[in-house]
RNA sequence: GGCGGGGUAGCCAAGUGGUAAGGCAGGGCUCUGCAAAAGCCUCAUGCGUCGGUUCAAUUCCGACCCUCGCCUCCA
């Protein structure tokens, strides 16, 4: 089955044909994050859907090019540093640090790329040096650079592809930052920031004096740089759409891209907001979290990815402390079922792909219709249940649904549940308990429980003898 | 005001012109010395409201109500 998937663009579900005229190789970005702080759970729901994109691809036999900037100079960061009286790159190195711990313990594969912006400034200086050269960029008398819309509408620029608005009304408000006062027209936006005294340190060289470039050029130029002038994929929060993705594509396109004939990207696909017990995430809410807090909270990164996987990515996701508690339930039938498949397998090897694999796929086929691909898996989980309480179950049987089980988490990114082992000192007082109820000493057998209960450990006493599970 | 999403069981969440996947919670059962854990079974005559089309609508059409997001900080 072929992948379908939404593209803003024409606010459509297409079929996904790279642009690989061999069909093979995809080149797919991301925006990344800015590194002026934790990232916050909503910020990771974002990256987690464009690495199940990534994955679906990769399990589909596609060769992906993943891309990813970090955003590591910005007005926030620029801020932060001046307050903490610390250099740029000190600074960000911290949050960078913490931000890919937190992506791995999200169990998001790494990006093949991972682009800087403060590496990319020459690249940004020459595509910025070209919209200038074309007419559809000039220096105003702040002396930072702007994106002329009219002029590039003027060249048959096509401006607002990705969002329908009405730039004839648009009125400089509130929000119009003041170093954006220079400008033509209020729908322009700044490539090239004129430096300023509160920079610091923070500058480069550039034709048009120093200064440090605009937020939309930094992912143009590395994704261009990157990937070609035009590829497959532009993955991005659905809040990125405009104006950042709208730059993009002025900038990109307004560079030259579009003369040859291409399209810079060719798939806009927008993830939905993440909101948590109903409500937009806010300090003032005591609803902020990022991953850090839910791991002191007790949970782990594959129960929040989960949970976050549990919807679809257009959809807006409304997470709850009740409902990654419901995860992690749903997480330790899975675990459950695939000890009990090893058990019974062995070592013995798969024979046949049982026909749920299809089924998985199809569902993430349809625009990554994770809802529909968990029912497949859980419905899955309850077959070989039923079929291993029936004892009908057969060895190699329980070795295909592994091998299908493995597939299938190439994609889902669960994972099996680390096992701990006991230590002697638990063995011991298991023993002790066991011989204990051997002499029907009920009472010891559980003061004994009690006693390893309160060691953090859970007993399960089964048909083939009780068993330790870390709780 | 403009544009775009949503409203499906206690909660989360798929889906379909022919009578509602899955997960969590709840209930029952099995196992057990008792529990726990685990497993199995069960759990919406109804899919925001009102009309219309149809043999048949939750699914199509219209109106309305509610709700969320974006409209140059934002994943």
């Amino acid at each position: 089955m072929a992948l379908q998937l939404f593209n803003t663009l024409s606010r459509s579900l297409e079929q996904f044909v790279p642009l690989d005229p061999a069909g093979k190789n995809v080149g797919l970005y991301c925006c990344g994050p800015t590194v002026y702080d934790l990232a916050h759970i909503g910020n990771f729901r974002t990256f987690v859907f464009a690495d199940l994109v990534r994955r679906h691809l990769e399990f589909k036999g596609y060769n992906v090019r993943h891309v990813m900037n970090v955003t590591d100079v910005e007005d926030k960061i620029i801020a932060r540093v001046r307050e903490a009286g610390t250099s740029l790159t000190q600074y960000t190195a911290q949050y960078e640090e913490a931000f890919f711990a937190d992506l791995q313990a999200l169990s998001c594969r790494k990006p093949h790329e991972i682009p800087h912006a403060t590496q990319f400034i020459p690249e940004m200086v020459a595509l910025i040096g070209k919209l200038v050269n074309r007419g559809v960029a000039y220096k105003a008398s702040d002396g930072s650079v702007y994106f002329s819309i009219e002029k590039y509408r003027a060249t048959g620029g096509r401006y607002g592809q990705l969002v329908k608005l009405d730039f004839e009304n648009m009125r400089a408000g509130e929000r119009v930052r003041s170093d954006d006062y220079a400008k033509e027209s209020v729908a322009d936006f700044a490539l090239w920031k004129a430096r300023v005294p509160e920079d610091g340190a923070v500058f480069w060289p550039s034709p048009w004096g120093e200064g440090r470039p605009g937020w939309h050029i930094e992912c143009s130029a590395m994704s261009m740089k990157l990937l070609g002038t035009s590829f497959d994929l532009h993955l991005g929060g659905e809040d990125l759409a405009f104006p950042h993705h709208e730059d993009e594509i002025a900038q990109s396109e307004g560079a030259g891209v579009q003369e040859c004939g291409h399209r810079f990207v060719k798939y806009w696909v927008h993830g939905a907001h993440l909101l948590v017990e109903g409500k937009k995430m806010s300090k003032s809410l005591g609803n902020f979290y990022t991953l850090r807090d839910l791991m002191t909270k007790g949970f782990t990164g594959r129960e929040i990815r989960h949970l976050m996987l549990t919807a679809h990515y257009r959809e807006s996701f409304n997470f709850t402390l009740e409902g990654l508690q419901g995860s992690r339930t749903a997480l330790g039938r899975i675990d459950e079922c695939l000890a009990k498949l090893r058990a019974l397998a062995g070592n013995t090897p798969s024979a046949t792909t049982p026909p749920w694999l299809a089924r998985f796929s199809d569902a993430l086929d349809d625009d990554l219709n994770m809802s529909a691909a968990w029912g497949v898996v859980f419905e899955w989980v309850r077959e070989q249940n039923r079929a291993m309480a029936e004892n009908t179950l057969t060895p190699v049987q329980a070795a295909d649904a592994l091998a299908a089980w493995n597939q299938a988490d190439t994609v889902l990114g669960i994972g099996t549940a680390a096992e701990t082992e006991a230590p002697a000192e638990m063995l011991q007082l298991l023993e002790d308990r066991q011989a204990a109820r051997k002499a029907k000493d009920f009472k010891r057998a559980d003061m004994l429980r009690d006693e390893i209960k309160a060691k953090g450990w859970l007993i399960e006493d089964t048909t083939k003898g009780p068993k330790l599970k870390k709780v």
